[in-house]
DNA sequence: ACTGCTAACCTATCAGTGATAGGATGACGC
DNA sequence: GCGTCATCCTATCACTGATAGGTTAGCAGT
């Protein structure tokens, strides 16, 4: 409750090392207590700085949320991307990156919430760069190994974008549900994951 | 800003009609500003009442938002009931639910969001009625829909549950990122959605 | 070893939020 | 006319995100 700084208890830190720990911190509250139900109060107790210190690392705490959705999402990337130049034959590659994806924003509930899933704030006016939004990029090199899936025949034939977008709907929609309602009677989870994948595949993929 | 009931331009109403006057001025607020954006002094001015004379009709801020999307999803219900009982062709009736859906997702955006988006209260201990939530009668109307086209024949077989479910899912990717990411490139929105339904129909339909 | 500078951090405070306590007022039944 | 009660108010609460401005630790240059 008291600042622990004047005991000493809480070393000074250089910059980037505070700014992971109170990316870290802010993470695991997040978790437990939802992003709107944890204050920058709290975060700071848990990293042990005053609260007006984490401004010194973020300008909002909207930038505090985006920057830990950003870190998240480099994960996504990086399966993305290892999925779509692993050596894995080709036939299974849209099944792996189905199921990646919906395994990422499942365990990663708060960061995926972020990206997708949060009231945008109203900013009709104000310039909006979509790609400095964090899943914007993961989409984007989604959206391309699909291209690639479509060029190798194994993705039915039509527009891309339109095919990624609707495919992205799809999955978006069952990480958004299962997320947004954990205590909807599901039944087994992972068995409705298992048919709408399926369902999904059947629909998107070419039966080459 | 100041008070009206002084001046008396404000009139005492009956406690329902200002129930449905404060229901109506949030609605248009929400749609405005977002719901976390509008807070209950706003709504309170545009009302021309006290902000804590809210308090006499809903409990907390909370329950204004869940009652304003019960009402938006009365209006679901009944689309979805009539189409169930109208006399439409079996085969195109499983189109016009999922158009019904995703039209009124979008037009009662709001309400939607309410219902199927908001990061909910991290009620890990209290009780959870599930029936009480505004969207869950609808999703249960619809269900029962396709049990009855899966009967005639005109949806595909397997597990009546699994399937609405991930058709749900289907459809509320969709609409979910439609409203969440209105800035996103999605090129025409009409045709995207069109895409989107055909890919669905021809996943969940029974070609028959 | 002293001096300055800078980054890290603090306390105090702000306006705005949802919510509560308790008093005033106006309409309606008797 | 008079009580009663629903309607509505002002004043205030604890808490939120954010800002202003002062304090201190640690390091570079002499």
């Amino acid at each position: 409750m008291v600042a622990h700084r004047a005991t000493g208890v809480v070393p000074r830190l250089k910059s980037a090392a505070r700014r992971e720990d109170i990316l870290n911190h802010a993470s695991r509250l997040f978790l437990s207590y939802g992003i709107a139900g944890t204050s920058t109060r709290m975060i700071a107790n848990a990293v042990g700085i005053s609260q007006p210190s984490l401004y010194a690392h973020f300008a909002t705490k909207e930038a505090l949320t985006n920057a830990l959705s950003a870190r998240a999402f480099a994960s996504l990337e990086d399966l993305i991307a290892k999925i779509r130049s692993a050596d894995i034959p080709a036939a299974t590659r849209l099944e792996a990156m189905i199921r990646g994806y919906i395994r990422f924003a499942l365990d990663q509930g708060a960061a995926y919430r972020i990206a997708f899933m949060l009231e945008g704030p109203m900013h009709e006016d104000e310039a909006f760069n979509p790609d400095i939004l964090p899943g914007m990029q993961a989409f984007a090199g989604f959206r391309d190994g699909l291209a690639l899936l479509q060029q190798e025949g194994h993705l039915r034939e039509g527009s891309t974008d339109h095919l990624a977008q609707s495919l992205w709907a799809s999955m978006h929609g069952l990480c958004a549900l299962l997320l947004a309602r954990p205590d909807f009677p599901w039944g087994e989870i992972e068995a409705m994951i298992d048919f709408h994948v399926e369902i999904i595949l059947a629909a998107y993929q070419n039966k080459a």
